[in-house]
RNA sequence: GGAGAGGUGGCCGAGCGGCUUAAGGCAACGGUUUGCUAAACCGUCGUAGGGGAUAAACCCCUACCCCGGGUUCGAAUCCCGGCCUCUCCGCCA
């Protein structure tokens, strides 16, 4: 959410980014409904001074002047319930279209329509030319017995999967291996709740907009998330940090679960796009300063990159465009793995920005030493690793001619000091 | 799931229709005293919105005693609904 007297000083802006970043919201309508709205707050402020000071009055008075104040008292209220029933209709239509406005993009955000309009800064890593006929994922995974993808859409409808053997130790032991990392780097790791109430939703930004991505429990109304960003950014919602404690830095493993509307078609080959998957997800919350929002911007991607590193993987580095970025994001890195089967580099990590624009949806402030103030964190999230996507390039580049998959040294460790997948018999 | 108790400021805790501008204590901060520390004493000590003054400090108004409704001239206090916590019992990974 925006400052609202931010909107008021610059609504010219405020419109701009919303174009740029696709977002259709009525600035216009919003400056109209805040200006009605003020007038009929003062209003509604200035009877109830005049409704206290008569009624403290009321004990002292004589019972002649009593009648007097009484009637001063049935006309005051009368007034009031009038205001009251527009504050009533303006207050929603207000909420309502504060919600929608997005943070604007960084001035170094590229202009651009979609995701094919995001410019790469920087490739990491060679790609690896293979001597045979290499297979994809599924090939290799199906050949080895290590995933079972009829099984899991007998079961659980398409989109859905199951690791079996090394195939599951080594979903298991890329999430640990990178919990580890940040572990090491001076994370906190968080084991989180996956039942999400709407407020935190909202809080985060994923409402309203993402409903129809996300598994909901009606009976009591509670969300599955979609990632461990959701509780993790929203651990503190509502509370006064210390200054002390910040920046918290923490590293949270959960499942993530998405419905995927919209994207019937895309994708349905293999383990890309899948309607269940497990993520680690670091979470930083810092102070409000560009500054500080931008050093911490560039820890979480390097970080990211570490794993990346860590498992050998090529990637590259993209500027997400204005129209890609989220309503709450002002800058987004992502990161794409190379996939050979994909012929492509693909989304593993996206680091995403967001200023104060969830710490003001969901209250989220400390005190401030220098101004005295509460002031509004900062926020900025991204993924650590997400499997089994980032399974696709580690099983297809780490293959050989035999359809064993090398396991990379990093991840032997978890995996018994296995150095390779071969069929099981 | 059954029965009961309760949610008050950073924390503890009183208040149970107007004397509350929420007592008192603890913690914190500033000061006085002091060889240092401690103690004592004095003062400050919530959040948000609106208005005023200003270089700033500040002043005035409104709302907030879990949340939302209601009763009343007037609600922390009474009534209804919700959420949450605790205790006991039952069940259970």
């Amino acid at each position: 959410m925006i400052d609202i007297k931010v909107i008021r000083e610059n609504p010219e802006k405020f419109k701009t980014a919303s174009a740029a970043k696709h977002f259709n919201v009525d600035i216009d309508k919003l400056i109209e409904v805040d200006a009605e709205l003020k007038v009929i707050k003062q209003k509604l402020q200035d009877i109830s001074t005049d409704k206290n000071r008569i009624g403290k009055s009321i004990p002292k008075l004589a019972p002649d002047e009593k009648q007097a104040a009484m009637s001063q008292l049935a006309e005051l209220k009368e007034n009031e319930l009038k205001y009251n029933d527009e504050l009533k209709e303006l207050q929603p239509q207000f909420d309502e279209l504060m919600q929608q406005v997005p943070q604007p993009a960084d001035d170094d955000v590229p202009l651009g329509k979609d995701d094919t309009e995001n410019i790469e800064i920087r490739k990491e890593g060679q790609i690896r030319e293979f001597d045979f006929e290499p297979k994809d994922h599924l090939q290799l995974g199906i050949d080895l017995g290590i995933i079972d993808i009829e099984r899991g859409v007998k079961l659980a409808g398409s989109r859905n999967y199951f690791l079996k053997g090394d195939g599951a130790l080594l979903h298991w032991a890329v999430l640990r291996f990178s919990i580890d990392l940040m572990v090491n780097k001076g994370y906190t790791p968080m084991s989180v709740p996956l039942l999400m109430k709407d407020e935190a939703m909202r809080g985060t930004g994923y409402y309203p907009g993402a409903e129809e991505q996300t598994y909901r429990m009606e009976k009591d109304q509670l969300n599955l998330v979609g990632t461990a960003e959701v509780p993790l950014t929203a651990y503190h919602m509502g509370e006064i940090l210390d200054e002390a404690e910040l920046p918290i830095k923490v590293v949270g493993l959960s499942s993530c679960f998405r419905r995927e509307a919209g994207a019937a078609g895309k994708d349905t080959y293999g383990l890309y796009r899948i309607h269940q998957f497990d993520k680690v997800e670091q979470v930083v919350i810092c102070e409000n300063s560009d500054d500080e929002s931008l050093k911490y911007h560039n820890e979480i991607l390097a970080n990211s990159e570490a794993v990346l590193q860590g498992l050998g993987l090529p990637y590259r580095v993209v500027n997400v465009c204005t129209g890609d970025l989220g309503r709450g994001q002002a800058k987004k890195f992502d990161i794409e793995t190379w996939m050979p089967s994909r012929e492509n580099y693909c989304e593993t990590h996206s680091a995403s920005k967001f200023y104060e624009f969830q710490a003001r949806r969901m209250n989220l402030r400390y005190k401030d030493s220098k101004t005295k103030k509460n002031s509004f964190c900062h926020t900025l999230n991204n993924t650590v690793i997400a499997s089994p996507r980032v399974l696709i390039p580690i099983m297809e580049l780490y293959q050989n001619a035999d359809g064993s998959i090398t396991i990379p040294e990093v991840l032997r460790p978890y995996m018994n000091n296995k150095e390779v997948i071969k069929k099981q018999s």
